[in-house]
DNA sequence: GCTAATCATATGTCAGACGTTTAATTGTCT
DNA sequence: AGACAATTAAACGTCTGACATATGATTAGC
């Protein structure tokens, strides 16, 4: 782990990607114990300040946690999927609003992937993801819900449905896709009868994964992602004929 | 932008959460410059040490730059997909290694969502795709050439196909799960033997592509992923059968 | 009017100090 | 001897104040 002094600044930087780069070959194991901040900044020849703006930065990516006290220091962090999601999300969110990402692309990559969990989830589906997508769907057709109520309740939907199947790496990388499109989403107003197509479409997802025919709930997810364009479609559509009027 | 003076520590940690969240509200737009170090632990009652570790932490995620000067600062910063890879990349690496992820897992994972963008990438792959997969199909019949570059060959020509399908979004989620497979696929010593049918399931992938046969490069990738766990499984078994016999 | 020196501003870094948390050690009492 | 309480030490969390450095803006000089 050595830096370079003579480089013009970022010292945190360098040092944070030594370490980093520590982690990530092997050199430091989870839940091993790095050196104390005082005698990381002798190591690095650096003032305390400087490590510990390294070690924030590497807290922020989860690479490692810190305790205090006596037996205190900084940890390699075993990085769990959970921790993972909220930082996916985020960064998923942020790339779209950032972007300019159209509703379409977001929507056909949303769809694009979480069709791609059909088949997996139709043959390990359990009884508890069906009874949270029934539950899910239920809560979407009662009156008097919020349109934000309704599209959180829709990714807690898609949630279970991609959760069921049973692989933690594509839930993890779905997280970001499904729960990035909830802002995009929030722009349409849910009729009454929107809600209650988008409402038949997941009875629909949920019955066929009952009955375990991935390719059923492939086609029926493919009909949402089009409805869902349409939707979308119309409400741009309205803004256009509004900005024109105006 | 306010923060809880009394909770017990980690100030650094809540003013990040603030500022993070103004990002992600939309209070604090694209390109607009943050309050400088001082103002901000003004604002924040708090040392510039204690603001400067938050905006490190930011820096981190890449949510803000930093630029040294009279009119510098720290900016909110314009997140771009490529800039986003790079720590998909680091977080899904870190994820299948920290958490004992089979290769199985892992595999399946990848397949499955990539197979998701066989249909996209039919539809709308450029000469320059085709070449591009053509040209790394070729690096891999190669002889001599190292296991570490065989795979990442064989990374370079699935990101090809990726991109083939013509959406960032699909882009970036993909990735982390590619890229994070070449550590796993690294354990694995690729025989004269293994080489060649991988290089013919590449070339059949991409004849499929040119011919616009979604369907076909579809079932060609789910061949392509039995056959990946089919080498890793002979892998297994003969360390297996080594550790029996040691 | 244009170039060059100066200045102001803001980040990058350092040194030293104090407060707080936490576990281990020590000391005392039963 | 054993259990509980007080002390101590290690480490992080934070603050103050200072200096170094980069960079755009201003001003002086030609």
């Amino acid at each position: 782990m050595k830096i370079d002094p003579n480089s013009p600044a970022d010292l945190s930087a360098q040092i944070a990607k030594a370490i980093r780069d520590a982690i990530m070959s092997g050199d430091l194991l989870v839940d091993e114990r790095l050196p104390s901040e005082a005698e990381l900044s002798e190591q690095f020849d650096v003032s305390r300040p400087t490590v510990r703006e390294a070690l924030k930065r590497l807290g922020a990516q989860s690479l490692i946690r810190t305790q205090r006290g006596a037996t205190g220091g900084a940890f390699v962090n075993r990085l769990r999927f959970e921790d993972a999601y909220g930082q996916q999300i985020t960064t998923s969110t942020l790339l779209l609003s950032m972007n300019d990402v159209s509703f379409e692309t977001a929507c056909e990559a949303r769809y694009a992937l979480e069709r791609s969990c059909a088949t997996l989830a139709s043959e390990r589906r359990t009884a508890d993801h069906l009874a949270t997508m029934r539950a899910e769907t239920h809560r979407q057709s009662q009156p008097g819900l919020t349109d934000e109520a309704f599209c959180a309740s829709d990714v807690a939907f898609h949630r279970a449905l991609v959760d069921a199947a049973g692989n933690p790496v594509i839930s993890y990388q779905l997280a970001g896709a499904v729960e990035a499109m909830q802002p995009l989403m929030n722009m349409i107003t849910f009729s009454a009868r929107s809600r209650e197509t988008i409402v038949g479409f997941h009875s629909q997802i949920t019955d066929a994964l009952e009955q375990r025919d991935g390719a059923a709930v492939d086609l029926q997810l493919s009909a949402l992602a089009d409805y869902a364009n349409t939707l979308a479609q119309s409400v741009i559509d309205a803004r256009q004929v509004a900005k024109a009027n105006s």
